[in-house]
DNA sequence: ACTCATTATGCAATTTGTTGCATAGTTAAG
DNA sequence: CTTAACTATGCAACAAATTGCATAATGAGT
């Protein structure tokens, strides 16, 4: 599957390890794909048997010995190759719309709390792809072709992240006048 | 896994079989859930024997037989329950992303078409919530608290799909920006 | 006439993803 | 002084999803 392209992709620019790459899935990485930390230490471990990565070990004192991973000539080989293929539809899991789908006067406040959990999360996200934006991407223009691939990706999660904001907000009032009937 | 719960609710108001799931998984539903119809049907065969959904056999002439299902009241109080129990963070998975960082040269024309394709996927979902919303939740005052929930979901859908297509858009003019030189 | 899409269901094998567990030192907070 | 969070990795069992196959009639388009 594709959470090999996604790893190798991350390791393009930097050398990263597992426990990295797993904070990088929770975050910036998050908003176009996740991944718990026991699925990438086993993909990393495929990809080097297949040599798209190598790795290189590295002893620490006050922390625990670490691994961190690079692209191959021919991962980078093998990526390129796979941006030319045919791609998968987007694929979006939300419980939460699931569960708004059931709304009932016994589960309104859990649900409104839920909305506020959601745009908490949501907020801290964008503020996080803000700054990356402020930090390298500020000028679109005079970026390379692939961090310009980089800056549309951003823009996106940007985009998202503003449109779910006003959309709690909106929800937030809206079922406030639920409870009040 | 909530596939589950996104079948059960699904069949709230409607008696559906199995096709008919599907379908809707691939368009409304799709917004937040996704299913393949051989997930859906095995789904739909341990809902039964858990009695959560009964079924009613149709047979027809032109067309092969078909089973229609529908929510038990047990089925109902068991959806009604997970409702309070602990929400899983969205998930999303996007190749096209994963493309977009691996932007370079030689994929630019193909990943402007994977870009133009999204677009009109995007605007034929947006143009069926569009007739949704017209058609049964133009007054959200007037809703009932579950078809609230609803129209909620819907807004969503269509916030995230209108947001989606200004993306689409501003990155096909940064696109071509890229190309002449 | 022929081909393709639609309606309608489902099994089996394989690949992915989740959950629970395990280890072990450091650092910050109360 | 204790507890919790962070760094760092990984195995094993289980659950969920994907891929490939199979059947079979109707209707629309070329």
């Amino acid at each position: 599957m594709s959470l090999a392209h996604a790893i190798m992709t991350a390791v393009l620019d930097d050398e990263l390890t597992g426990y990295e790459l797993a904070k990088r899935f929770d975050t910036s990485l998050g908003f176009f794909w996740q991944a718990s930390h026991q699925q990438i230490y086993r993909e990393l471990k495929t990809l080097s048997q297949k040599n798209y990565l190598s790795s290189r070990a590295i002893s620490q004192q006050k922390r625990p010995d670490k691994t961190v991973y690079r692209l191959t000539a021919e991962g980078q080989e093998h990526l390129h190759a796979w941006v030319h293929q045919t791609t998968k539809p987007r694929f979006v899991k939300d419980e939460l719309f699931i569960k708004l789908y059931n709304l009932a006067d016994d589960n309104l406040t859990g649900l409104v709390q839920e909305v506020l959990e959601r745009r908490e999360h949501v907020q801290r996200n964008l503020s996080l792809y803000y700054r990356i934006r402020e930090k390298s991407y500020a000028k679109f223009s005079t970026l390379s072709t692939r961090m310009k691939g980089v800056a549309l990706v951003l823009d996106a999660g940007i985009r998202d992240a503003e449109s779910i904001l006003v959309w709690c907000d909106s929800t937030l009032e809206r079922l406030a006048s639920v409870t009040e009937q």
